[in-house]
DNA sequence: TTGACCTTGACTTTCTTTGACCAATGATGT
DNA sequence: ACATCATTGGTCAAAGAAAGTCAAGGTCAA
């Protein structure tokens, strides 16, 4: 197992364990784990980038630290938004809009957006009675939708 | 015997054996079979192409790997025999022993089952008069099932 | 004999590890 | 306030550890 890997899961480990903040000291982690401090710079830079979702913090001197905290917040956020426009009933075109806007958005990816429409279409209610439908849709929807949070 | 058939072969052996999925450290592989690094190189960019149904990623540097993974071809037909296995009506437990299933057979992943488990719950289908529930599961998981074929 | 396939090794690229030196911050004594 | 020092974290370049590429030459069967 590699160093740069051990430091990387520590790290992963305590973001899930302080949902999504971790702040760490530096020193302290590198002799902890046995590598040299710069090492966790290394980890860092190269596998907690903006690009990939992070923000990182530090500061130097007595009581410094670093902190690393992971910012899924827009994806989340657009879910529960969309989670919340929906109301009690949602007929299929503007369920078709809404999955199209959200892969307009990188919200899901073209296989996701396929699967969830074939679970709104029309077809998939054609044993049922017109008056459920647009409201199995709306559940069906959303529940659906908060499958998707945190990934 | 060629070194090309016995790189092949050593490769294959792990691929059998460890479920399609074989993870390999190149110089020493070259080292073990008595060749240079590069002929594993050949190896693979001759005989496990994506043509040939494998799929191969790779790492550099320290720690670095080589991963050769069988596709599974029998994937479309074990969905599609899945497909069929399904009436006209499901009921909520069978859907999820089925999800669990395919989840082992690494058939879906994580993330899609809980997708698909959560339009084929309970919940989703609190408003519907309960003769009706496990005929639009049936339709909805059959309707989902086929938007994986070919991916 | 020739064309397709195989073997080899020199050179390149990518990723990781380490350590020497630098910079910022807080604490302390004057 | 100010200078100084201890305590952190930051930077960078060199060395190390893999894997990738490519071209030149070898083998072998049709």
């Amino acid at each position: 197992m590699r160093m740069s890997d051990l430091v990387a899961r520590y790290i992963n480990d305590i973001l899930e364990e302080q949902d999504g903040e971790a702040e760490i000291r530096r020193n302290e982690l590198a002799t902890t784990l046995g590598c040299v401090p710069s090492q966790i710079n290394y980890v860092i830079t190269s596998r907690f980038t903006p690009e990939q979702g992070y923000i990182v913090e530090s500061r130097r001197g007595g009581g410094g630290y670093i902190r690393i905290t992971r910012i899924n917040t827009t994806r989340d956020g657009a879910i529960m938004h969309i989670v919340n426009s929906v109301g009690n009933s949602l007929d299929k075109a503007t369920a078709e809009v809404m999955l199209n806007n959200m892969l307009e958005r990188d919200i899901i990816d073209g296989r996701t957006a396929k699967l969830m429409a074939a679970a709104l279409g029309e077809r998939a209610y054609k044993d049922v009675p017109q008056q459920y439908r647009d409201s199995i849709r709306a559940t069906v929807f959303k529940n659906m939708l908060l499958t998707l949070l945190d990934g």
